[in-house]
DNA sequence: CGACGGGTTGATCCAATTCAATAATCGTGG
DNA sequence: CCACGATTATTGAATTGGATCAACCCGTCG
């Protein structure tokens, strides 16, 4: 469900672009606070966006992977309101706001298509607060698995097989867990066939066991 | 923090306004699944937006009052993605979006303005987040109290005395806990001489407590 | 090699949920 | 206007899912 643009689209974009910008691993792409100037598009690598609570509590609201779009927060206020960190080395196109807000008058698709973008967070997110708000810690795993999953073979990886860039920890502020519960519950998984983990790397092997637990159905589907 | 527009801003969008629609309490100003085909500005009212995930369970991710816009939802697919319902009766201005989409292109003044309308709404939801990723229910609720407090203030209503127009149950959704744990919460806020209440009817008695129990002191500061 | 960051796993604890009973309030129609 | 059923709210007791605390393992890097 939450997709940045297309390659196609990229493409549309290519024009605008002032720079490329690499990030190593640890490095900010930016940080909340930071003078909002220009919107990102991945080139190839993985980051986290988060934001910070007044007492030091990090909340992680997304991940990032190549060709999605990142620092639209920042238009609100001309400032961003999350950090950015590269989770791996990553190499950015660095695209200014002005021209972007200069194209969207000038071609209305532009617009529209800007619009949607920003519009397709919206609804993103929504999801995200579903699972926060209602969903029990094994589901939110499921879905968070299914998701980078489709995420990967979207873009041409596979979607059974993958290494998770981020930290247990970094699941866990994701998915409203503390990381020993993220641990448990993939070890739980591992242990029900649903994947099979090594570390940071994963294999999906029961798809619809996942989807299952998504929906709801509990891990012990008993067969009335 | 989360806002919509100013008067001033309602104003300069008068122009692209094509009717006004009167919405009965209970009933939905647009549903998950309907065509989008315009933005909504509240005059009067109140109102939720609320996703359903695919086994029926329903999250509240917003609740909205008079001068706030709402539908952005929707520019994503066409269509919108979540219900709306008012829970008071309620008057919005209907702006379709095509206009919209026209001003913005002409105007880029309307089109800067317009994301970050959006760019805001993206910001908003960060916090939410925040709230329902790290936050306990007495910090849940504190926040949510202060928020409504600020939202009325800014409306030239009360900041200290108000009605919830909806019910603990949807608050409880809103924060991801449930309708009893709401119950309980106020309750104890009403006992520490936080706030009074009395069923809808809602009055701060102690905003800077209300405040020290959001940036996570516990309830029972000790002095050290 | 030792230290350190990241991961797993076990034992215990606690905040919030669940289940349940009761009360207050609302809306509707006679 | 009042009575009645339905919705909404409060409160208590028992339960539980996930957090916390803690020990240990593994791989990597200086």
């Amino acid at each position: 469900m939450p997709l940045g643009l297309s390659l196609r689209d990229i493409d549309r974009l290519e024009e605008l672009i002032s720079a490329r910008r690499r990030i190593r691993r640890g490095e900010p792409l930016f940080r909340a606070g930071d003078r909002f100037e220009a919107i990102y598009a991945i080139r190839l690598g993985f980051l986290k966006s988060s934001v910070m609570s007044s007492d030091g509590r990090e909340q992680v609201t997304n991940f990032h992977m190549s060709g999605e779009m990142i620092g639209m927060d920042g238009i609100a206020n001309e400032v961003h309101s999350c950090d950015v960190i590269a989770l791996e080395d990553t190499e950015v196109c660095v695209i200014p706001y002005e021209r972007i807000l200069a194209a969207c008058s000038e071609v209305e698709d532009y617009n529209l298509h800007f619009q949607k973008l920003l519009s397709r967070e919206i609804v993103r997110q929504h999801g995200l607060m579903l699972l926060l708000g209602s969903m029990h810690a094994e589901e939110r795993l499921a879905a968070f698995l299914l998701n980078l999953s489709q995420r990967f073979e979207s873009r041409g990886y596979s979607r059974s097989e993958f290494v998770l860039r981020m930290t247990r920890a970094e699941i866990g502020s994701y998915l409203g867990l503390k990381l020993e519960t993220v641990s448990r519950v993939l070890s739980r998984f591992s242990h029900d066939q649903l994947i099979a983990v090594n570390q940071k790397h994963v294999q999906i092997i029961d798809t619809e066991g996942l989807r299952a637990i998504v929906s709801g159905q509990s891990t012990v589907t008993e067969s009335i």
